[in-house]
DNA sequence: GTCTATAGCCTGATAGAC
DNA sequence: GTCTATCAGGCTATAGAC
């Protein structure tokens, strides 16, 4: 199958950039800085393009959400598969250039409908992601899930390293220690770089 | 002291209406709805009127952040002296209400300085109050702080509190009850109405 | 302290040529 | 698919009357 209805220049190559384009300025910005001329003006293309591939600056958004979901998604499923998947996790979530733009994100859901559909409905295929991981996890060592429920345990970890990683964005470390090594105790199996020591 | 310099028309009423009207849009639009427009329409005053109080719609914003973070310090304080302060620090950090204007000014601080440095300064107050209340309720119910490192737990309360406030807000509340119920669970002087059922 | 009026710029979005 | 050109309106911020 060489096309069904195949693009003129090279693909969706100008879409995809302009949902770069946004996605970096939205991150480095804010939401309110990723207009259509800012946009346009960094994928290298005139304004009024962005209103061909896109009806609306929201629909814009939208498919920024989308693609960045999807990524997250794909990197989740990878990484969750080789070594220590709540340690995975941990790290996935402390790093700060994606709390940044979900967090972007979130204060626009807050008043935009779309995008709050959207995002429910990613945390949610995300949440299912992570907890069978950590149920695999955690049955593989034999501790019993009727005491520590994996989605409980998930959440647990990734709301509280992304708590970190929002905190050390505008440079508070206050107690950040303290609660690492609080959960490295109560938790060891969890965050431990391997599981038994086999590699 | 009857007054060293005192305002013309009725105190700072004008001005303390301004950053409510703010505050409220920020809140139900966020804060790229928060033009000098809309903020002075709410006020049922002028727009030029608003940069008579605030040089610049940064300086308005930097106050709705101060004048917000001073109400939640001082309601802070008040409720936890008592009853149980980490059941307080629960229900106040799960309220929607706060967790949506704090996100709102998360996104602003991650592209203006001055934002940024104001929620760390006030972060870091919470913090301090809140380790104390927490600081003092494990030393009164006789639990070793070593084991449980007060700012740690307050940590560990708060910012899930949020988290799931947060997810709330968009309609998630997938492994809601799982994680709570295992906090009750694990750390069942916390969460508890009352610390020994005295009333 | 509050107003009217305005400068100057940026915005989302559309029409229509190529 | 990409462009030029444009409309109508919103924005921050200032000047100056009352």
């Amino acid at each position: 199958m060489p096309a069904t209805q195949r693009a003129k220049t090279s693909d969706g190559a100008t879409r995809r950039r302009l949902i770069e384009a946004a996605t970096q300025i939205m991150h480095d910005e804010g939401y309110a800085a990723a207009t259509s001329r800012r946009v346009a003006a960094k994928a290298d293309v005139k304004q009024a393009l962005v209103y061909y591939y896109f009806p609306t600056m929201d629909d814009l958004f939208l498919e920024v959400l989308r693609a960045g979901s999807e990524a997250s998604l794909a990197r989740l499923r990878d990484s969750l598969q080789e070594d220590n998947p709540a340690r995975t996790l941990w790290l996935i979530n402390s790093d700060t250039r994606n709390t940044v733009l979900s967090n972007e994100f979130m204060a626009l859901a807050n008043h935009r409908k779309a995008i709050g559909a959207e995002l429910k409905h990613y945390a949610e295929r995300v949440r299912d992601i992570e907890s069978a991981a950590v149920t695999m996890m955690l049955r593989a060592q034999g501790v019993d899930i009727t005491q520590y429920p994996p989605v409980a345990i998930s959440m647990l970890i990734t709301q509280l390293a992304r708590s970190m990683a929002n905190e050390r964005a505008v440079g508070v470390s206050y107690g950040h220690e303290e609660l690492q090594r609080f959960l490295e105790e109560r938790l060891p199996w969890l965050l431990s770089p391997s599981p038994g020591g086999h590699t």
